[in-house]
DNA sequence: TGTACATCAGTGAACGCGCGTTCACTGATGTAC
DNA sequence: TGTACATCAGTGAACGCGCGTTCACTGATGTAC
């Protein structure tokens, strides 16, 4: 057998990591085959080696970009926070400007939502179950039951729309009013 | 003079109001020059004779895209109302699913959003004083002043937040639960 | 240890197509006489 | 009322370019002997 099996999954992860953060800054439209490939080192021609299509790889990238969220909402200093405490920095994390200012290695959720919108139902549903286990998670963290769940549907909402707002009006001052008025509205909330 | 002066003003505003429904619809990346000025019942080249890019038409078309929408929220049997009574009236039309399912009728934040954040300075300077105005006219309705702005910045944040998930996620039940979770966030909330 | 070989990851030219933009022009219009 | 005219809104061919995808191929690899 030539080259072991690793080394194309190797690659094929390369991409992956790669078209994730490009899609997110750029665009998934706004994103070439060719761009990609290159920026992975590689040239267009061997993309479909790896993926049916474009949108496969989107249904990928978007899935390590789930990854990195959930990563970053839920494990190393916030791993053992619950309510209140995990609610404030969560809330600080993904409000912050260094997210606004990175889309390339954010949230898929305001940098793709309105492609995925766009997109085959294939990646819509793959999109769903990524939100219902980023709900999921969130919602056991503010005291699970129906009442967590609806609350972690709310939260992520606002975060989403605040990070999607503070990051098209292109104006910074504007943007930490958008921000901060979300993180100062839940800091309000008693639980 | 041939032709009144009316008449280039009148196919300039039927290019911008179709421009705004294709855009929302499928994204500004996704509409053509082309396809758009057929759409208008014109050809390609006349194009350039109202605009001098294509991004000059994205700046009116949102322009446009709000206006519908603070009609939307404000004007009718809304006019009226405030506190919580305009809340739940405003929200009740922002959450429907009718507006989830009709982007090329509504809110422009959610349907374009993210690539007005890709696009020029200019582009997103407009957009800003659009959401400036948004904000303003919510924060009046609810019951002015810091306090007032803030909440309303909160508001929207959650509303767009929601239509953004709500349409991406492909699956009218979570669509629901996410929409109908921020209602109820909103309609809990004392004022 | 050295050589012949089969595998297959990746190459790069080519496909048809639609993109945004330019420009020489056409032809419908209201006006002047 | 009828005709000649200037204006300019809109036409459509052409520009170079990048898109997603296909495919005959090349050449690096680990294996067999």
């Amino acid at each position: 057998m030539p080259y072991p099996a690793e080394h194309k999954l190797r690659t094929h992860a390369r991409i992956v990591d790669i078209a994730s953060r490009l899609f997110r800054r750029d665009g998934y439209a706004g994103t070439g085959v060719d761009t990609l490939m290159n920026a992975a080192g590689l040239t267009r021609g061997g993309f479909y080696a790896h993926f049916r299509d474009k949108t496969a790889l989107l249904s990928e990238a978007l899935d390590r970009a789930f990854d990195e969220s959930y990563e970053n909402l839920f494990a190393g200093k916030l791993e053992d926070l619950v309510g209140r405490d995990w609610l404030r920095a969560a809330g600080g994390r993904y409000l912050a400007a260094s997210h606004r200012e990175s889309p390339d290695q954010g949230c898929a959720i305001p940098a793709l939502g309105a492609e995925v919108s766009r997109a085959p139902l294939r990646v819509r549903r793959r999109f769903a179950s990524q939100v219902r286990r980023m709900l999921d998670g969130m919602g056991a963290r503010l005291g699970g039951g129906a009442g967590g769940r609806r609350e972690a549907t709310a939260l992520l909402a606002s975060w989403v729309g605040a990070m999607l707002l503070a990051r098209a009006v292109g104006d910074s001052k504007l943007a930490d009013e958008i921000t901060q008025s979300v993180r100062e509205h839940w800091e309000k909330r008693a639980r």
